[in-house]
RNA sequence: GGGGGCGUAGCCCAAUCGGUAGAGGCAAGGCGCUUAAACCGCCUCCAGUGAGGGUUCGAAUCCCUCCGCCCCUACCA
């Protein structure tokens, strides 16, 4: 591209400015109304591509267009340096994770800071740094004195091509190994857990208060996944000792338990198979062992079939309601970590219990009246209820209530409720992690690592090796300590925390990352949290938003944090996704495409524009064969505002004509707009409202009489200053030649528009016969529905169109539209 | 299977409360500038809103059915 101005010079010069002076540092004691703009902190995977470039603008243009706006703007950066690729990398080729980790870091920082991209620096914080690693691990032992980390045996992803522990983002939906492809196993390790699900109802009711996209929030609010219902016995027939209590959210189809099945891992199983049955029970019991979750969960026409995945036990149970003995079948559907790990089978009203029940020839009985012509198969819907004894007739709420009454008497019945959520099990069989700081010692058992001598770190010459077991555990002198009680030998634990942890707190850190013996000042975060807009990707819908609204509710609840901390995150805004050959634009998937190419032909600047106009933020993006010229066209553009402002080609005259007022009062909707455009993140209409303006005044200041330069100069210094958010270099650079006196365009108020001129003189007024438009009239805004209605009819054209007939009805939105029924 | 989103000009997209379908850009074509081209400037072209039905004086917008694409979720009792 051939520029009017040497753009690499431009803006390698402003962003050095930015970083010398500090101009975009904030002091927690900054009087100006606080403002916390946050992107998510990135994973470092080394030099920005596209999506990091998008995702950066948006709070980029944020933090500069609320710093205009006059509030002390907290934009701070850091890096979420923890994970696996980097621990991969160090497998493969022998370097230390710290090493590729910190050059990753190197290379995004620089992009970032390339893009024009403006943050308090002296804040950044890294995940792998000792100092948060110190604090990652004293909230750690700060959940486990309250209770909230606790020890228990638990399923790991167990990939045996790479033969190592997978996370379980690295097991894709067909529950195969990201990498080797294999089928990921399970296998039972004592591991670490967060009981978030102390706090499933907060989580879930505090989501109706966020300022968040529906989806996200209604993604969540699934992921709890509430119910209510009943717990209740079922006595073992034969067995006054046992029972199999189960749970349900239909009691009021008790009448219809024709069966009842337990979990293959539930503890009843052994007791309850008889002899005869014990061959065909083993075998569903271990197939279920050594079978993942996904295929278990996953629907009978994909694998095996349903006849191979349940058995008869050989007991029965006794059905409250009817006072039959049903029988009790083992099968993998149940669950055994959802409710009680058994359920009672309905399957006359519910789907999973009428396809099993029709492979195993059990009993089908409707105890809810279907609709009329409904055919075949289990209804689960409401009506009234039949074949139910003292529920008959009863709708289902009614009977509900009624049943639960019942088993609360006859059945030690509890009406209760479940969540879907599941504790957070935070250990990692990794290396490149924050090693969790526990202690095992023969004589004291579990011991927390004592606050003085945290950071608990792993040494550098660890060896990490396809072995299994967490890299850790290999290293004799990491391994073995002592007991910081007894002093007598004692083990480390050698698994890491799950990187969810890291980025469940770092915006905190923010707040306040310098007062030392603290992971922060309460009264910093008391000044800048909530999160007024956080910014990133869909990708973390669930489990990051999750897990860090977890931690600040904890946090709060511990005295670590002020209350105002509770929800971390007031709005939310997820950006689209940059698509590239119809996949996701991603480093892993190898299809990226770099800013740096555009950086010294359309500028940080061009790319920026690009981003901002080329779609809607929230939508996705497909960056195909057109997107080169669509990016030139938005540095063209920028070129032109560059010639317009130095009056290439221009002719001023002095004395405004009514041309100008009119140009003068675009200039002051297009503020107006920008303004209101900027407040509903529509960066593509605002930057369509400023090419409007510009072409508005290109064609006037280049036209025979030429424009008032008063005129000219409101709307050039309006359009730099609308635009500094978007084009930070170019209109710093503009700004100052024009106004080297003046201080930098992007600490200027943010424009203003003139009430005054934002009054139109007068508005086309639609007339409508019959909903077809036959005339449009230029009419005053302030003109009244009887004048306009008087106006409409008199027009020859809806005249004619009534052919001399009365109006049945007219309906008049003054001063739009009048439309007149004949 | 469940939940959500999207579908407007050749392409990306506007239309903010149900009220004139077009703001902006890209592409295409033409003219001017130029020895020529690029650049630059000016101008032109193009859809009736995925299909069908309903509500309404009036529907891209609300409702129903269907088609296509995308995302999330998945036996949660």
């Amino acid at each position: 591209m051939n520029r009017p101005f040497d753009v690499t010079a431009v803006e390698t010069k402003w962003q050095s400015r930015w970083l010398d002076e500090g101009t975009y540092q904030v002091d927690n004691d900054d009087p100006r109304e606080r403002y916390y703009a946050l992107c998510m902190y990135p994973y470092p995977s080394g030099a920005a591509h596209q999506g990091h470039i998008r995702n950066y603008t948006f709070g980029d243009v944020l933090v500069r267009y609320q710093t205009m706006r006059g509030r002390a703007v907290l934009s701070p950066f850091g890096f979420d340096s923890f994970g696996l690729p980097a621990e991969n990398a160090a497998i493969k080729d022998g370097s230390h994770p710290r090493v590729f980790t910190e050059a990753r870091i190197k290379e995004l920082k620089s992009s970032v800071i390339r893009m024009g991209a403006v943050y308090d620096w002296r804040r950044e914080v890294r995940s792998h740094d000792p100092e948060y690693i110190r604090w990652s691990q004293a909230i750690f032992l700060a959940f486990y004195e309250a209770g909230l980390a606790y020890r228990a045996d638990g399923a790991v992803n167990w990939c045996p091509g790479c033969l190592t522990v997978l996370a379980n983002e690295q097991v894709l939906a067909d529950g195969t190994c990201e990498r080797s492809g294999d089928t990921v196993e399970r296998r039972l390790l004592e591991q670490w857990y967060f009981k978030i699900t102390d706090y499933a109802d907060e989580l879930l009711s505090d989501l109706d208060g966020l300022g968040w996209p529906e989806r996200v929030k209604t993604m969540q609010r699934n992921w709890i996944g509430r119910s209510e219902g009943v717990e209740f016995d079922l006595p073992v027939q034969g067995r006054d000792d046992l029972a199999v209590r189960v749970f349900t959210t239909r009691p009021d189809t008790g009448f219809g338990v024709t069966y009842a099945v337990l979990a293959p891992e539930h503890p009843l199983v052994e007791a309850l198979t008889t002899e005869a049955q014990r061959a065909a029970v083993a075998e569903i019991v271990e197939r279920a062992a050594v079978t993942n979750e996904i295929d278990r969960t996953s629907s009978s026409e994909a694998g095996v079939g349903l006849d191979k995945r349940g058995a008869f036990t050989g007991s029965h149970v006794v059905n409250p309601f009817t006072g039959e003995a049903v029988p009790v079948y083992v099968a993998d559907y149940v669950l055994v970590n959802y409710g009680t790990g058994a359920i009672m089978a309905v399957p006359g009203e519910d789907q999973r219990d009428y396809d099993f029940a029709l492979v195993h020839g059990l009993p089908v009985v409707r105890t809810v009246a279907p609709p009329e012509g409904f055919g075949e198969g289990p209804y689960t819907g409401d009506g009234p209820h039949i074949n139910s004894g003292f529920l008959d007739g009863l709708d289902t709420a009614a009977a509900k209530d009624r049943a639960a009454a019942f088993l609360e008497r006859e059945a030690n019945g509890v009406r209760s409720v479940k969540y879907r959520l599941r504790d957070w099990l935070v250990s990692r069989q990794r290396f490149w992690g924050c090693p969790i700081p526990i202690i095992y010692c023969e004589r004291d058992g579990v011991v927390p690592v004592p606050e003085d001598q945290l950071p608990v770190l792993a040494p550098d010459d660890v060896v990490m090796d396809r072995s299994g077991q967490s890299p850790l555990a290999t290293h004799e002198g990491f391994l073995h300590t002592t007991c910081p009680i007894c002093g007598g030998p004692a083990r480390r634990e050698t698994d890491t925390m799950d990187t969810f942890t890291d980025s469940s707190w770092y915006f905190l850190r923010f707040a306040d990352p310098f007062t030392p013996g603290r992971a922060f000042d309460p009264a910093a975060v008391a000044q800048w949290m909530p999160v007024d807009f956080y910014i990133g990707g869909i990708e973390h819908a669930i489990l990051h938003l999750m897990y860090a609204r977890f931690y600040t509710k904890a946090l709060v609840d511990l005295g670590w944090a002020p209350g105002v901390a509770r929800e971390p995150f007031q709005r939310l805004f997820t950006q689209g996704m940059i698509r590239l050959g119809g996949t996701k634009m991603s480093k892993s998937k190898g299809n990226l495409v770099t800013p740096e190419p555009y950086f010294p032909t359309v500028g940080a600047d061009g790319l920026r524009l690009f981003h901002l106009f080329v779609g809607p933020p929230a939508d996705d993006f497909d960056w195909d064969a057109q997107t080169e010229e669509v990016i030139e066209g938005c540095a063209r553009f920028i070129d032109r505002v560059w010639r317009l402002w130095h009056h290439e080609d221009v002719k001023v005259h002095d004395g405004c004509d009514e041309v100008d007022v009119e140009l003068r009062r675009l200039t002051h909707r297009t503020i107006d707009k920008v303004t209101r455009d900027f407040d509903r993140w529509s960066y593509n209409t605002a930057v369509a409202a400023l090419m409007e303006l510009y072409n508005a005044l290109s064609r006037r200041a280049r036209s025979a009489e030429g424009i008032e330069r008063a005129t000219l100069d409101e709307a050039l210094d309006a359009m730099v200053l609308l635009l500094a958010p978007i084009a930070p270099h170019v209109t710093a650079e503009l700004w100052e030649e024009r106004y080297p006196e003046r201080a930098s365009v992007h600490v200027q108020p943010w424009p203003v528009a003139d009430p005054a001129l934002l009054v139109e003189e007068s508005v086309t007024m639609v007339v409508q016969v019959n909903g077809k438009v036959r005339a449009r009239l230029e009419v005053a805004p302030s003109i009244g529905e009887a004048e306009a209605v008087a106006a409409a009819l008199r027009a020859p054209a809806v005249a004619a169109a009534l052919g001399g007939h009365e109006p049945s009805r007219v309906v008049a939105r003054v001063p739009r539209l009048v439309n007149v029924i004949p």
